[in-house]
RNA sequence: GCGCCAGUGGCUCAGUUGGAUAGAGCAACGGACUUCUAAUCCGUAGGCCGGGGGUUCGAAUCCCUCCUGGCGCGCCA
């Protein structure tokens, strides 16, 4: 819509130098066209004649003109086009000219609102990542709402998209676990030991050490400390990322691929990396140590990848990793981190510099941390004592669609007040059973008007004339705008903004259904309004499967 | 000390990448169910967009500076 826009007036702007009307000869790269805050100020406005006034050495005022002179003004489509304020030129587009946006919605159906701009580009979404040493917590939950959408945001930009899951099953924070789940285990056998601060205290290792203490005792009790350590690390980190993945999977989130840090380390990938980055005069030895020159790349010191006893460092694993990723294929690549790792960013972007990449090819998105609430309350949460409250928990208890709505409705770098009482009340303080409310009295409208012997309409027979309530056309251009609400939030990674869109299309949908009746007014009316409301559902559907949030037929 | 992020009605937040008179929801107050779902709607009230300076036709949005809060600055992961 917009850009027909553009078209028409980048024409109008030829046309005006060709005939002298105005002289510099100036053509804006990018001519911008809004829709204006108020509705007086028409369907859409754009600054053109102020923004060429000054080369043209005269008012804006006069600009306008000559380019409204210009206008090829097709009948059809404009109502009206004025010239306004210190020079905005408002265009005012007909009736029957909106209502072909439900025509497109009914035509394209799901498909509505989709863009191509990630066309014939790949693009993987990393995200969740946690280490596989407990149960998901609540913050992690935001993490995985939030790449799982901006995963589906992608593909309906036209990208192929792959979701995967980095699993950091090298370091020793799997030793930790397997030493966890070991002392556990000397416990269960009734001997007293010392539970040092630095292990996972969470219940669910003691769990995890009933279970495989019933059924391995013997076995383990033939290995050395340092072997059965190592094989309960193996067994426990295996079984506790079952549970990671079966939590994600009922939070409605699936990978494409789960990716093992230690398959870099049995391949020799990450030694391979450091030698490759020596080679090419990126990486130097120091102090025993050797370094990445990230400074060179932007980053404000340089990073250690192999210590000086030998060991690499987790950011050697993530160099390789990153460099994998690219190799792939990926033509972008997304991170998605928790707020904290903010200070990672400037040595990643390095990296992907170093290794000949735009910096943009990769994109960080923070995630901020979850402040979980009970009634106002705040919850007491912290990894180490093992007192956090598990996604599975707060899903259990709100619901999937409450708690992915609640984590996506904000900008994901925001820092998020979660309070459980709230996601769970079912009420007007839920936005999220507000919209599928929305979608759920559509599909009750439809059924009566099925029982009531009403065929839905098809296109061909809908009187466009039925739609003039302003009510209706202002639903109609809330409709026209969700493809470039799709398209900014693709561009920027925020896919609270579909959040947002849709709590606005769903007031003005309750607003339309409050004021006015469907069922019972004359046919071509109940038709057309039919029709009205399965682009609405349409899009409400649409937007909420990005979402990740179901769009339910009854509530 | 340095860096990143944030600061918008009492509370929680949007704000279409610089547009015209800054928007929702909650909380408060007053109304609307014999109708397709009241999990809804309508109305009232509430603002120096943290302070100050700058850029220009025009700033919540961009630049500088200060204040406040969060996070981060390892040969940890």
């Amino acid at each position: 819509m917009k850009e027909i826009l553009r078209d028409l007036l980048r024409d109008a702007l030829h046309r005006c130098y060709e005939e002298g009307t105005l002289v510099s000869g100036e053509i804006p790269p990018e001519i911008v066209v809004e829709v204006p805050a108020n509705a007086e100020h028409g369907d859409f406005a754009t600054n053109l004649a102020m923004v060429l006034a000054r080369k043209e050495k005269t008012s804006p005022r006069k600009v306008a003109e000559a380019l409204v002179g210009a206008l090829r003004c097709r009948e059809d489509v404009f109502r009206q086009v004025e010239i306004a304020g210190p020079g905005f030129i408002n265009f005012f587009l007909t009736n029957r000219f909106w209502c072909g946006v439900l025509e497109e919605i009914a035509r394209k159906g799901a498909g509505y609102g989709h863009q191509t701009f990630g066309a014939g580009k790949r693009v993987q979404v990393e995200f969740v990542s946690a280490n596989p040493t407990g149960p998901l917590h609540i913050g992690h939950g935001r993490g995985a709402a939030t790449g799982d959408a901006l995963a589906s945001l992608l593909k309906a930009c036209g990208y192929e998209v792959e979701r995967e899951y980095y699993i950091n099953d090298a370091g020793n924070q799997m030793r930790t676990l397997g030493r966890s789940i070991w002392l556990r285990c000397q416990e269960l056998d009734g001997r007293a030991v010392a539970f040092p601060e630095d292990c996972y205290q969470g219940g669910y290792i003691r769990d995890l050490a009933r279970e495989i203490w019933g059924r391995e005792r013997e076995i383990l009790l033939t290995l050395s400390e340092e072997e059965a350590i190592d094989r309960l690390a193996q067994w426990g980190g295996k079984k506790i990322l079952a549970g990671i993945a079966a939590d994600l999977k009922d939070f409605g989130v699936e990978f494409d691929c789960w990716y093992s840090e230690r398959t870099l380390f049995e391949r020799d990938a990450v030694r391979k990396n450091l030698d490759y980055l020596v080679e090419k005069g990126l990486a130097y030895r120091q102090d025993d140590a050797l370094w990445f020159a990230s400074t060179r790349f932007g980053d404000d010191k340089d990073r250690v990848m192999s210590r000086s006893n030998g060991v690499t460092t987790y950011f050697a694993s993530d160099v390789a990793y990153h460099r994998d990723k690219f190799e792939r294929g990926f033509d972008l690549v997304i991170d998605v981190w928790g707020a904290d790792h903010h200070g990672y960013i400037p040595r990643m972007k390095a990296v992907v510099a170093a290794l000949g990449r735009s910096r943009d090819d990769l994109q960080v998105i923070l995630v901020q941390l979850v402040n979980l609430l009970r009634g106002g309350q705040q919850v007491a949460m912290s990894t180490r004592s093992g007192e956090f409250v598990t996604l599975r928990e707060v899903m259990d208890e709100v619901g999937k669609d409450a708690c992915r709505y609640y984590f996506l409705c904000r900008r994901s770098d925001s820092k998020l007040d979660f309070d459980l009482e709230l996601a769970k009340e079912q009420s007007s303080n839920n936005p999220v059973y507000y919209i599928q409310y929305a979608h759920a009295r559509i599909c009750s409208i439809k059924g009566k008007a099925m029982a009531e012997g009403i065929r839905m309409p098809e296109t061909a027979d809908v009187d466009f004339t039925a739609l003039d309530l302003p009510e209706e056309l202002a639903l109609i251009k809330h409709l026209a705008r969700f493809p470039e609400t799709v398209a900014a939030a693709g561009r920027a990674f925020e896919p609270h903004r579909l959040a947002a869109y849709l709590l606005e299309l769903a007031g003005q949908f309750h607003a339309y259904y409050n004021q006015h009746r469907i069922i019972g007014e004359k046919r071509n009316i109940c038709e057309a309004r039919l029709y009205l409301l399965n682009a609405v559902q349409t899009v409400i559907s649409g937007a909420l499967a990005i979402l990740g949030i179901s769009a339910p037929e009854r509530m």
